[in-house]
DNA sequence: ATTTTTATCAAACAACCGTTTGAATTTGTA
DNA sequence: TACAAATTCAAACGGTTGTTTGATAAAAAT
């Protein structure tokens, strides 16, 4: 329980409070009162606001998009030919799910902080995957490119982007007010899982 | 020009504060300011912030949903067979693309607040959506799953909530960092709905 | 023209924000 | 044990927030 350090409680309280109530209407004082610290620490481990941000970020990001790549790899090792696309899809959507899902780690309440942040349109984000995993999502939109060649370059770009909004979407947990009652979480994100391959599956299947 | 009435230059600034940095960041001093009036004319004529909100989200949703139910209408009309699934889709989306693209009455803008509304999992919008406008929505839902009965009923339940992520995604304009330079505002968002209708129209092909 | 309502404005209010300070306390080390 | 470094803490700093107040100005009604 508390052996946990005072900057690990920061963190952990700060990916609770945003993933509630969003980035811009997070305070320190809220923070640093629910880690049961003092006002004070959070500038003293981290500097400033933004800083504590960053470290909060990139303490989960380096591991998602690390999962993702372990799994394309798995897939394009050992072969020149394109991979499989439900493959492919699924080495980049059940990661973040898989993260979602994940209770004890904290990973659940990141994935909705990550929504946030693409939501809010945070700097801090942008910056980081623009700069830090912008060359893993073109390896994923190159490698779903070579999976159908029958279908434009833009229109892949396109679909890629909308699936990535879906995802989002999903990861904020908005269809939440229309679950089933008598679905347990694990329950509901195996099939929000599921559902949601299938839907990028047949969103990049040829159109008439 | 500025025969527009305080209330309205009120309304029309809060809508572009909010569409630039969000609901929780925007203050009624810098609409004040920048609507060309004094602070306390806000409270004046909107009581307070929230109403405020509430208010400004409220004139151009009815407009938006009205739209989408009379496209939905007229299909229906004089038949009792399923819709088309595409033209169902498009009654759906365009209307909010059309807004989006509409810079003379100031659409375009609401289309980002409403994005960023549904982000930052607004209060105001989700009482509103929930109040009045899911009859709406769950009409739709339901001229999909005529026009897709090969489909579950909880599968196109799912995908049509990805597809209004995915909408809600573009409308938050979260693509303009890889727009093309040389496409102008109106053949970007002409492309964007003709790709987000067949993606949507794709993804609720069948799937083997 | 006078009264009444409506609207605008500068100023002040209390509450909250991020950050800094300097003293007290705990921890690690010699 | 004694010293030094690391950590915690209460208090205060200047700045911004939403809201209220009361005086002024404009518009409408009598």
């Amino acid at each position: 329980m508390s052996v946990l350090s005072t900057k690990e409680r920061i963190l952990n309280t700060t990916e609770k409070i945003i993933s509630e109530i969003g980035f811009s209407s997070m305070s320190l004082r809220t923070i640093s009162t629910q880690a049961k610290t003092n006002l004070a620490a959070v500038n003293y481990h981290f500097g400033n606001k933004e800083k504590l941000i960053e470290m909060m970020l990139e303490r989960r990001l380096d591991n998602l998009f690390q999962l993702r790549i372990n799994l394309l790899d798995n897939l394009e090792s050992g072969s020149s030919q394109p991979c499989n696309l439900k493959q492919v899809l699924e080495a980049f959507i059940t990661p973040a799910l898989t993260m979602s899902n994940d209770k004890h780690q904290g990973g659940s309440l990141f994935m909705k902080v990550l929504a946030r942040a693409y939501a809010e349109k945070s700097e801090y984000l942008h910056d980081l995957l623009s700069k830090r995993y912008s060359d893993t999502i073109k390896r994923f939109a190159l490698a779903i490119q070579r999976a159908c060649p029958y279908l434009d370059e833009q229109v892949v770009f396109w679909r890629f982007h909308f699936i990535m909004g879906a995802l989002v979407y999903v990861m904020a947990d908005f269809g939440a007010s229309s679950r089933t009652n008598n679905l347990s979480d694990t329950e509901y994100f195996n099939i929000c899982c599921n559902e949601l391959i299938n839907f990028a599956l047949s969103s990049f299947s040829q159109t008439s």
